[in-house]
DNA sequence: TTCCCCTATGGTATCGATTACATATTGCTA
DNA sequence: TAGCAATATGTAATCGATACCATAGGGGAA
């Protein structure tokens, strides 16, 4: 690939006025500009972003660590921070850690060696020891979705204890009171707020889950085997920590013949795209994931520039979307 | 961040050697050896890419362009791609250009800023024109599901006429007569000719269709409407181009109060994961996705490396994924 | 006319890592 | 014991772009 010198080898001048057409600075003739111009055009050139990263520019690239990116909640994430990112000048590396500790490690040393000027960790529970070079090396990280002790310079969380809340309060306002809960996977933080949260509302109805069923991987099958075990304890409403469980419970309700919301009521949490596809359309707790990756991207471009105000903007509040999956108990 | 130099400093040598350490190239005594991993490992020190690639090495980058990853089959297309790359040694940019042509000029000169080793381009439609200095560059570009014109060194595209011809076998085979068809977007290669097909396997049959609804976006809702109108030619069963096609067939077949599959077949196109999630469950085609990706990811690989045997490795073929929604026509 | 400043352009050190080359110390063999 | 190969380490050029410095012509003020 061409570079700096052959374009003024072509344009018969310095490589020094060639960068002063680049970069718009000092000074340069109107004739001299429009030839060196004409030859960038025709031959396509692009300055190296490496040599001018090593030359003391900022690299612009920014690492994104998620669980996994075929999953449609950290697909939808990511999509919103790789692209409020690039409208702020970064370039990201969208990593699928797959929970796995080694391969965090693994991008986390290629992103020392990128050079790049943040990271944000989306989720994944891991230990985070990983982080510590990184901390080391006054990179700034964001942490969304998750807590990173002492590690991220900044995090953005939503509020899942009243997530919880949310969901047990409008199956009680609807009557309920036999009612069950289930999700995964148990380690993540968010998802044992969440569960905290149903547990506080129920206790201040004087009521608690007739039964709770927690798995480890957080799927389709593993959540129809949760819900049928949570059947079988005959709750007039369930609770799905996230609405992949809620979907599982859905399925297996209908396999046992249940109808609903006539026989049971099932309520789920995040509101992806999925929820509203599926029949009868699943009412959830709306989380603004989209709101969540776009301020996660601007908290680390002020981390990055240097800003010190941590401008506690709130995030937009947890929506509740009712749809025909829940409704009054019939009556016994 | 600590540089060689510093290294050299605190190890008390010279830089050369801790890059002979580094590349483990040349002589270097085990004495010497141990004193600088060690100061390597206390720094946390990585040699920076940007040097080295400056110096001539490879990038081991890769850029890859498609729609957008917020889209379930896209995030799992990106994701089997960027996985194999890492493991073949290659950092991805995963680009979501949203359709753009402007947008994907964007990219494209970042790409070449980034002296990007490859570049794999999924899906969307957009003309071709921006990929000339990629081209020119000499820098070789993997198409999926997608025609780039000359522009492409090689090109993933499953058989999307044989599909088309699947899925209308499937439903003549059951003994359908009226079929109708819906899908989006229009403009995709993609979706003409998984349409072909279903012309081809109904005139086959002496068949048409009895009615053709495409849309110009790929949603939910547009999917809704496009099978509201379908449905008022009462046909007994619908071919969606896409699974969410199918799935907002479902729903508008729904709310007609039509049974499926009693009163109507559907099937669907991809085998997304929210096929599986809608009740009644979709019968559907299922694309071999991450096989798809993967297969970019090690072509590209190929390329880059200067392989030049295309050893045409043929892709696992579509699968009838029979599930719900499709069953005889009841007897008029 | 002399001095100074603005305009215009070129030369070159620098960033971090690699590598060819130079230098130096061994240890063997002839 | 001279001489050469193998081992061990350092010096410096290089990659592409930037920016500081030097050089030089032109124009206006004193």
């Amino acid at each position: 690939m061409a570079s700096i010198k052959t374009i003024a080898k072509l344009a018969q001048t310095s490589v020094a006025s060639v960068s002063r057409v680049l970069n718009n600075s000092g000074y340069v003739s109107a004739d001299l500009r429009a030839k060196v111009e004409a030859t960038i055009a025709q031959t396509n050139y692009q300055p190296s972003s490496d040599a001018r990263v090593l030359r003391g520019g900022k690299s612009n690239l920014v690492g994104i660590l998620l669980p996994s990116i075929d999953v449609q909640f950290f697909g939808i994430l990511a999509h919103a921070m790789e692209q409020a990112l690039f409208d702020l000048g970064y370039q990201s590396f969208i990593c699928s850690t797959a929970e796995s500790a080694a391969h965090e490690a693994r991008y986390v040393a290629m992103f020392l060696s990128r050079r790049v000027g943040g990271v944000i960790a989306a989720s994944a529970e891991a230990g985070a020891a990983h982080f510590a070079p990184l901390r080391a090396h006054g990179i700034p990280i964001v942490a969304v979705d998750r807590d990173l002790h002492g590690y991220a310079s900044d995090s953005i969380v939503i509020d899942h204890d009243l997530g919880g809340r949310m969901m047990a309060q409008h199956l009680i306002d609807l009557g309920h009171r036999t009612i069950a809960v289930i999700g995964a996977p148990l380690h993540s933080q968010s998802i044992q707020r969440r569960l905290a949260g149903v547990r506080a509302a129920l206790a201040q109805s004087g009521l608690q889950p007739v039964s709770e069923q927690l798995g480890t991987t957080h799927d389709f099958a593993q959540s129809y085997d949760l819900a049928s075990r949570a059947l079988a304890n005959r709750p007039s409403a369930l609770i799905g920590l996230t609405d992949i469980a809620a979907i599982g419970a859905i399925h297996a309700a209908h396999d046992l013949g249940l109808r609903i919301p006539q026989d049971l009521s099932i309520i789920g949490f995040d509101d992806i795209p999925s929820a509203a596809f599926v029949l009868p359309r699943l009412t959830t707790i709306a989380q603004p994931i989209r709101h969540l990756g776009r301020s996660a991207a601007h908290r680390l471009h002020r981390l990055i520039a240097g800003d010190p105000q941590t401008l506690e903007e709130a995030l937009p509040a947890l929506t509740l979307i009712q749809r025909d999956t829940t409704a009054p108990p019939k009556p016994a």
